[in-house]
DNA sequence: CATCGAAACGTTTGCGCAATCGTTTTTTCT
DNA sequence: AGAAAAAACGATTGCGCAAACGTTTCGATG
């Protein structure tokens, strides 16, 4: 492997006049310059990006730990991220927790050994020990979806103002009877959701009785039983809110088991849009969580933060988008 | 920050005492273990993953270089490699070249400052410059998805045999009129598909006019116009083949603005399969790409090659599977 | 034509670590 | 008891780089 000395040997120079023309750090002449240049090209120098971090104590990396990869609505947030990153010229180290807490620390501190700038967080269900040490360790850090925890920056979709749109939307169609089958358990937006739903059908005037609330569901299939238990009851909701795309899944697949026919036999809608969902029947009417707007603030965020850690924090909820759409109809 | 000096120092030992416990490179006697271990916990060190690997020229990170990572397909892709990267205890740097190839020569240039161990790369339309950069710097490198250069490992999706398996069922229905939306222009995986179609179709016996090959799509929109030119035919197709994701939405896009009827009016199959499939009408009928499987595949020989960088290219053709679903009926 | 200052470049250190080379202490064997 | 071998640890170097510090050269000025 090349190195500077051996650009400087080869170029009859220093290594300091190499490295201040490759940093354009210090005034080189014109000649120099030029001669540089071309034996960095003639021998095929590539610079190591290690050394250099080493010495500055920077690295223009960043981590970005997801709960799970998989799930669309993080991909779409991921990407943003990546992109807007790139944009600055900082590269993204991808890891994910499966929502296993010791996974999340133990990858907080594998990132914190690779002395990345700075970590954007989607934290798992028990998330107390990785964030404890975020902040021990001093290390800027934004949350992202999940937000719970004040010592941090964050950023979301405003889970009040989604709910309320929906339940607007049902309120409208005159439903009254309105099941909700919850995420996973321990999440903020788990609990935020629910909440949202039982204050904004309360201001509505509609009681919401127990067992119109799901338990947590871990996945689609738990959320697929959690659907049918719901339309078993004797008198079943008219209407399905499925709190996020996974439930969703789930939702249909127990709605599709009972041969339910949406919106004649019952409603649905829920929170997270599809691209597809204009062309597939039923055509969910969904909400829209703002994914790109979440993942550019998540990076201005934290590169504001890795500009001045004693900044004042900030908590950041985007409004989201209701799609109408005709998986939700009068209610009978 | 702390240092292994200070370890050193506070502990009352030699920096060569602190760092072979820590990697356990030598034996030191329990007390002095324990003293270090204490010592290190004591003053939260943290080890310096760029001065190690400055030191040891090896890294334990690859870098991950996908052509648009909003794309599901390449979404299961990224999850797969992460995962066995992990347990590997490598970690990934994700780049999205956005299939530009001076973005994709400047990332892969980018990795290489950065000395990662190796690269899993999804090449973009036209990657030959970054193709011939990573053959120049020897840097270890697998190639996935898109196959199109000997002087690598490779990775992907038997498209022959996927094709295959369409065709075949399409045969079985009597399809004899069968239009083909193809993927984005350049690409290996395009051009792989349409000649196996053609292969395939001919095979059984069928002609294949051209006007039943659409041009290339670079996205769902083009991929809409070109099925209602396929639609608009005076003979027009009994059935529609969409060759991946983006195409497979453009073409529904397209049957539904015409008020079509899947699969009464038409038949629609195609490439990549999609969680929701089940759930939703019409219930297409998909090819399941391998995308776990491509993702360990990747890793592992990406892991082999940068174990040993002399061994005998390897190109892995992973078998995909068919699922039967609704959309494509019986030929009029 | 000395002097001074700026222009242009070079020497060297230290970032934090792994590991080579070396030293000291203890044990073993005759 | 003395020598050799083994056990346990320490001092130092070099990985490749940025930049602080230092040196040389040369033109301008009085």
């Amino acid at each position: 492997m090349t190195t500077i000395s051996a650009v400087a040997k080869a170029a009859g120079v220093s290594v300091s006049t190499v490295s201040h023309v490759l940093n354009k750090t210090r005034y080189v002449s014109p000649e120099k310059v030029k001669l540089v240049m071309d034996t960095v090209e003639a021998i095929g120098y590539i610079p190591n990006a290690l050394a250099r971090s080493l010495k500055l104590s920077s690295t223009g990396t960043i981590g970005l730990v997801i709960s799970a990869i998989s799930n669309p609505y993080f991909s779409d947030i991921i990407c943003a991220i990546e992109a807007e990153c790139s944009k600055r010229g900082l590269i993204v180290f991808l890891c994910d927790t499966q929502d296993d807490p010791d996974r999340e620390l133990e990858l907080v501190q594998h990132l914190h050994q690779r002395r990345v700038d700075g970590i954007i967080l989607a934290p798992s269900g028990d998330p107390k020990r990785s964030l404890d040490y975020l902040i021990e360790a001093d290390l800027p850090c934004v949350l992202v979806d999940r937000l719970s925890d004040s010592r941090f920056d964050q950023v979301g979709t405003d889970n009040v103002a989604a709910i309320r749109m929906l339940v607007d939307h049902l309120v409208t169609l005159h439903h009254k009877r309105v099941g909700i089958i919850l995420g996973q358990p321990g999440f903020a937006t788990t609990v935020e959701r629910m909440n949202a739903f039982r204050a904004a059908m309360t201001e509505n005037g509609i009681e919401v009785p127990d067992d119109l609330i799901s338990d947590s569901n871990n996945n689609t299939a738990d959320a697929t039983a959690s659907t049918h238990r719901l339309l078993e009851l004797t008198e079943p909701p008219t209407a399905i809110l499925a709190s996020n795309n996974l439930t969703m899944i789930g939702a249909m697949r127990a709605i599709r088991e009972r041969g339910l026919r949406v919106p004649e036999d019952i409603s649905v809608l829920g929170i997270d849009d599809f691209e597809w969902a204009d062309y597939f029947e039923p055509r969910l009417t969904l909400i829209a969580q703002p994914c790109d707007e979440i993942g550019r603030k998540a990076a201005d965020l934290l590169i504001e933060r890795i500009g001045n850690k004693r900044r004042p924090r900030e908590t950041i909820r985007l409004l989201p988008l209701l799609r109408v759409r005709e998986s939700c109809g009068e209610a009978a």
